[in-house]
DNA sequence: ATTTCCTATT
């Protein structure tokens, strides 16, 4: 740009006096402040401990500051006051890693006999506890607090982070006992309005996931705060319940409550993982309404929400038009495009992001090698992981392995991903020997399938995956004794098949069906649908593929339950839902069946329809007939 | 003069 030189000319030009700051509240950087020390130094004021402080709190806790001079400056006191022991033990306590050195200080200031730690001390020291993850460290310092002998334990501060000391450990009793000795009077609950008290708890009984204490605390709380709020939202959210998560955000905009840029940022990664594109595009446009800034870390949940929700030119358009872009940004662009089988533009994006000087992380070589795994492009796979492991230095995580046994399996290359697996540093874990297994079923390779699934059963016994793919291996040879052996194990061992659902967003709403369901409201016409789906797919000469079916029953009973799939519902669904040419957007918990695949391919076509389906690993975009992952997947 | 809770990516 033209514009850039004249620019760089003008913040290139030196300063043209030099003024020195002679009040701290009019300096703005750390130079300023170097300037103003100097001049109290010179003139003797130094000696003031108020003036003192002030460098001390400017240097320490200010935007600007640095830890490094605020210790010196700390160090030349020769009687630091209360005042300086906490602001420098407060600064530590935050800092990134030096929080050991916020204790320290602490047991310095009790050998120091002109001072005593007061109520500012403690909630600083108790933060230093916890970030070193020091219950007994934090238990000492409990006990001193309640020896002071000067009511520290009655202070709302001292309270509340004493409590959270005990909750972030984990030791839920005592947070708990705290918690009704300080609120619960007499067996009577004082409400002190202390929101944060409550929030507190409530947010140690989500750390713990233990959902039902925290939800009624939450119900019974006598006020809520937006953090009451963001803290259920964030919490569930983060443990799987994304229904539970979108329900809370819906009660608060019913009862109009304030929402602010957490509940966003919280709530996004849920409306994501259901793939509720409706209510994903009102938090945007909430955002932009509201003056909400929309920054890194909120784009880049928009981001995600839109590539996990189908739009990903939407996605592409929103992070062209973000000005700062940090590695989870990038992260989140590259993995979306590798979802939706755009191997080419993800590898591209991943070089634009090192050429932007943005150093890729473990996540973004997970997203490359996902890219490459979904379009079978093995030696590029091969290279990347070389090329992190060897030239950026990143120790591979489990996931990482799982890329390339994937990469490998789906590629045909069976020999090469079992090796792998048998080579590899860490325990493989379930998710591997499942991506070996269920690409032994597509190239037939029973031997090495039954390798896997005993290792599979080691590891975890009661999951259905294993049986359900072994069984899927044996139907597709045709092998039904086998099936019915596999079936009678789960039975005996109890092991219930997840069922495949998909869900479907019109209006606003989540609708829901699981295979074979009829309990839709709309059922009836949902079930017309079906069969016009079916006959118009015969007259298209569309032969069901009944491989997929599991049972040994007649072909007709096999092409009905083929037919009752709940992608398949879900989609009967959208087309009597919404007008001609209406894009479909599906979700599955499960992969899309080959049958299922194959059909929706032909449905594209018949209704013309874009219809848009996430399964578990991947997007698939059908259009007048075929698919995006052009059949790999 | 000072202090507490909630934040995104596989």
């Amino acid at each position: 740009m033209l514009s850039t030189n004249s620019t760089s000319f003008l913040l290139n030009k030196p300063p043209t006096s030099l003024c020195i700051q002679s009040d701290i509240k009019t300096c703005k950087t750390i130079k300023d402040l170097v300037q103003f020390h100097a001049l109290t130094i010179k003139n003797g004021r130094i000696q003031d401990p108020i003036v003192a402080a002030e460098i001390l709190r400017f240097s320490a806790l200010s935007a600007r500051g640095n830890l490094e001079y605020a210790r010196l400056v700390f160090n030349q006191m020769k009687m630091p006051n209360c005042f300086s022991y906490n602001t420098i033990i407060r600064a530590y306590s935050e800092s990134k890693n030096e929080s050991l050195e916020a204790l320290i200080i602490y047991d310095q200031m009790l050998y120091d006999e002109f001072v005593e730690p007061n109520r500012f001390t403690y909630p600083s020291v108790l933060k230093a506890c916890v970030k070193i993850k020091g219950i007994e460290e934090g238990k000492q310092v409990h006990g001193q607090i309640v020896k002071c002998g000067v009511e520290l334990d009655s202070d709302d501060f001292v309270v509340s982070n004493l409590v959270r000391m005990y909750a972030v450990c984990g030791v839920m009793d005592d947070a708990r006992r705290l918690f009704e000795n300080y609120v619960v009077g007499d067996g009577e609950l004082v409400s002190e309005g202390n929101v944060v008290l409550w929030n507190v708890l409530i947010d140690g009984y989500v750390r713990i996931a233990e959902f039902e204490s925290a939800r009624k605390l939450f119900d019974i709380m006598p006020q809520r705060s937006v953090v009451s709020w963001n803290g259920m939202i964030a919490g569930y959210a983060q443990n799987g319940f994304f229904k539970e998560a979108i329900e809370i955000f819906r009660e608060m905009q019913m009862r109009n409550e304030c929402l602010n840029y957490v509940t966003l940022v919280s709530v996004l990664p849920a409306i994501s993982r259901l793939g509720a594109l409706e209510l994903g595009k009102w938090v945007h446009v909430y955002a932009e309404r509201n003056d909400i800034k929309l920054d890194d870390v909120l784009g880049s949940a928009l981001i995600d929400m839109y590539s996990k929700c189908g739009s990903i030119e939407k996605a592409l358009q929103l992070f062209e038009t973000l000005p700062y872009k940090n590695v989870v940004t990038w992260n989140a662009i590259i993995g979306g495009l590798a979802m939706h089988g755009r191997a080419k533009d993800a590898l591209d994006f991943f070089s634009s992001m090192k050429q932007s000087g943005v150093k890729p992380s473990d996540v973004s070589y997970i997203a490359v090698l996902t890219a490459c795994s979904h379009a079978g492009l093995v030696d590029e796979g091969r290279y990347y992981f070389e090329q992190m492991v060897r030239i950026v230095g990143l120790k591979p995580r489990i996931e990482h392995y799982g890329c390339m046994v994937d990469l490998f399996s789906r590629a045909g290359l069976l020999e090469e991903a079992e090796k792998l697996i048998l080579r590899m540093p860490t325990k493989p874990d379930d998710v591997i020997w499942k991506a070996l297994l269920s690409a032994c079923r597509v190239h037939g390779h029973i031997e090495m399938g039954q390798r896997a699934a005993k290792h599979l059963i080691k590891l975890a016994p009661h999951d259905s995956g294993c049986y359900v793919a072994l069984s899927n291996m044996y139907a597709s040879l045709g092998n039904w004794v086998s099936v019915a052996e596999t079936r009678l194990k789960m039975k005996e061992l109890n092991i219930k098949k997840v069922p495949g659902c998909s869900w479907i967003e019109i209006d606003g709403t989540i609708n829901e069906f699981v295979v074979e369901d009829d309990s839709h409201p709309r059922a009836h016409e949902i079930n017309l649908m079906l069969e016009e789906m079916a006959n118009k797919l015969r007259m298209a000469g569309y032969k069901p593929d009944t491989t997929h079916v599991l049972l040994n029953v007649d072909e007709e009973d096999k092409e009905s339950a083929l037919n009752h799939h709940s992608e398949k519902i879900a989609i009967a669904f959208g087309l009597i839902s919404t007008g001609p040419k209406t894009q479909l957007q599906i979700v599955k918990n499960l992969r899309i069946c080959g049958d299922c695949h194959a059909s929706v391919k032909l449905i594209s076509k018949i209704y013309d329809r874009r219809i848009i389906v996430r399964d578990r690993s991947r997007f698939h975009h059908f259009e007048n007939g075929f698919c995006s992952c052009m059949d790999y997947w």
